[in-house]
DNA sequence: ATAAAATCGGAGTATTTTATCCAAATAATT
DNA sequence: AATTATTTGGATAAAATACTCCGATTTTAT
């Protein structure tokens, strides 16, 4: 069962932070990322894709082709690659489903909801691809 | 789009809210369920006797039946609808769908979505029903 | 008794999400 | 030039989720 984000996501972001994980402009090609986190091969394909056309990352076709980052990891957020797949809906609705969730007409829960909502959208914000190297690497390892 | 939870399980915290803001032991049909919250009538009333199974709702049939809560309103948790419809999976699982994400294997987020992961849990344990009686109130008027 | 209004249970359908297959294009290597 | 390893794009398949249909049963009210 997925947590907040789709598979998708959980994909993206797992392959996007392998890959900011890897030496600068080191490209890695989609059966290696496919086996080293175990993802469909031609599903993270289709991800990768997507995010190079988010400008995300860049693709090199042909032979020792594959995938790269499009920019420094440094300028890269973990909510860019949510926002390119699942979207940011899920930052403005409400968690109940009730419909015009807002403050003049709140659910139940609107308000100890939107704290943690916007506390999880603010740490999407801050974690950029670098400053989570070590820790992806380190979860690399274990896989 | 659903936030976190399933559209069952949406659904299922909508209805058993509203029949925590009636009168205590008042019987409301998935009729009228279904009219006031709109969601479809055939899903309420599956998603209604799934909730009497576990003994959150109770159903009574024939001409004037319906549902009401099993138990005071000050005794259910908005966690237990939670995990008698999706499960309390989602508070042990991975954000970024990581195997063994665990202190010893952490995925790069785990402190900060754990920390936030933990929040949302106790916050769901906390609010019983009864607490959320009139802002349920509200909210049901401006449907 | 009979009719009306409801749940119940089980099966079926529709939609969305996840995943796979394959032929074509591209590029490096031999 | 041929071979090999790759992405690309389009179609398709499988699985999960969301929703519907209907006949049977139960209860109330006339």
């Amino acid at each position: 069962m997925t947590v907040i984000f789709s598979k998708k996501c959980e994909y993206g972001l797992q392959a996007v932070l392998f890959l900011a994980a890897q030496k600068t402009g080191t490209v890695v090609s989609a059966v290696t990322i496919s086996e080293v986190l175990k993802i469909p091969r031609e599903f993270i394909s289709k991800i990768l894709q997507s995010l190079r056309d988010s400008g995300i990352t860049r693709s090199t076709k042909g032979k020792s082709g594959g995938f790269c980052l499009a920019k420094p990891a440094s300028e890269i957020k973990l909510i860019d690659i949510v926002e390119a797949i699942d979207g940011l809906e899920i930052f403005n609705s409400c968690v109940l489903g009730f419909p015009e969730c807002s403050p003049v007409t709140p659910c139940p829960v609107h308000d100890s909801w939107g704290a943690l909502r916007d506390q999880a959208f603010e740490m999407l914000s801050n974690e950029t691809l670098d400053k989570l190297k070590d820790k992806t690497l380190s979860k690399i390892q274990s896989l």
